[in-house]
DNA sequence: CGGAATTTGTTCTAATACGAACCAATGCAA
DNA sequence: TTGCATTGGTTCGTATTAGAACAAATTCCG
C-alpha cells in the first residue's frame, strides 16, 4: 500500500466546494451575459452602484478581482462609458472609482434583474441552513488564511 | 425604497462561498507553483494518477476543466513529455489520456507532498462539520443546476 | 528634514477560461 | 443504406487570472 494510492478525506469537501462555486458561476454568468456585460465587469457595475465610488484598493477587495487583472476590467468598462476614474484630492496614489449616469443606468436595468434570477436558487436553502453554511465556508477560509501564514 | 437599494439576503452566503474558494486557490496554488506546476496541470496529473487514463471528456469533467481549456493544458504537459494521447481503438472520436513514466514520476512526487499540505488546513473541520458543510454545497450545486434548466 | 520602507495602480508574461464555430467519427432513423 | 443529428476534440477570439517587476506618491523614522 504505497501511500499515494490512498485516498484523501478532504477530498469529497473539496470537490463539493469546487463543483458549487462552478454551478453559480456557469448559473450567474449564462444571465449575465445575457445582460451584455461579462461577469467581473457586472461585478463591478453591482460593487458600485448605490455608492459614491470607491478607490481600486477597496473595490478590488470587495469583488475579489486582484489589483492587476482589475486594470483591465476598469479600462473595458470605461471605453464603454460606464465608469470614471479620478485621481483622489487627498492621495494621488489612489483612484476615485464611479459609475457615470450611463453606469448608473445600465445598474438600474441588470442590478434587480440578476438578483431575482440569483435568488430563485438560493431560496432552495433556508435561513438557518445558509446560516450554517456561511459558517463553516468561513472556518475553512480562515484555515487556509492560518495555514498559509506558518 | 427602490427595489435596486434593497441588499438581497443571499450575498453574505455567496460572499462566504466566492471567499473560500479563492484562499483555497491561493493557498493550493501557491504550493502547486511552488512544485513546479500550474492548478491546472497540477489537477491533470493527480487525476490521471493511479488510473489507466481515461478519455478527453471523462478527465474534463473529474477536473472541471472545460474541454476548449483542456486542449491547451494537456498540450503543455504532453510538450513536457508528462502524458500521451492515444486515439480509442473503439471509438476513434476518442482520445485517451495516460501518464508517461515520467509523468508517473512526477505524480509520485508531488501528489503526497501537495495533499499532505491540503490537509493540514481541512484538518481545521471535523468530519461531522465537513459532512453538513458536503451536504449544504451539494444541494446548492444542485439549486443552481435545477434553476437552470427551467 | 531626508532617505528608506510602504502603498497604490499599471504593465508585462504565461496560462487559464468560456462560448462559438468547426471537423471528423459515430449513431440513428427512414 | 443514405441522410442527419449527435458526440468528442480542436481552434479561435475575447476576457480574465495570478504573479512579478515597475513607477509615482506617501508614510515612517531616525
Amino acid at each position: 500500500m504505497q501511500p499515494h494510492q490512498r485516498k484523501p478525506a478532504y477530498l469529497s469537501t473539496l470537490r463539493s466546494l469546487m463543483r458549487c462555486t462552478q454551478a453559480f458561476e456557469r448559473y450567474s454568468g449564462a444571465h449575465v451575459r445575457e445582460l451584455g456585460l461579462t461577469p467581473a465587469q457586472f461585478d463591478v457595475i453591482a460593487t458600485l452602484g448605490n455608492t459614491e465610488g470607491m478607490t481600486c484598493k477597496e473595490l478590488g477587495e470587495r469583488t475579489l478581482i486582484t489589483k492587476g487583472t482589475l486594470t483591465g476590467v476598469l479600462d473595458r468598462l470605461a471605453a464603454r462609458g460606464m465608469i470614471e476614474r479620478h485621481v483622489d484630492r487627498n492621495d494621488a496614489r489612489c483612484l476615485h472609482i464611479s459609475l457615470t449616469a450611463q453606469g448608473v443606468a445600465l445598474f438600474r436595468k441588470v442590478f434587480p434583474n440578476h438578483v431575482q434570477h440569483v435568488e430563485r436558487a438560493f431560496a432552495h436553502l433556508s435561513d438557518q441552513e445558509q446560516n450554517t453554511l456561511r459558517e463553516h465556508l468561513t472556518r475553512l477560509s480562515d484555515a487556509f488564511e492560518e495555514e498559509r501564514h506558518r
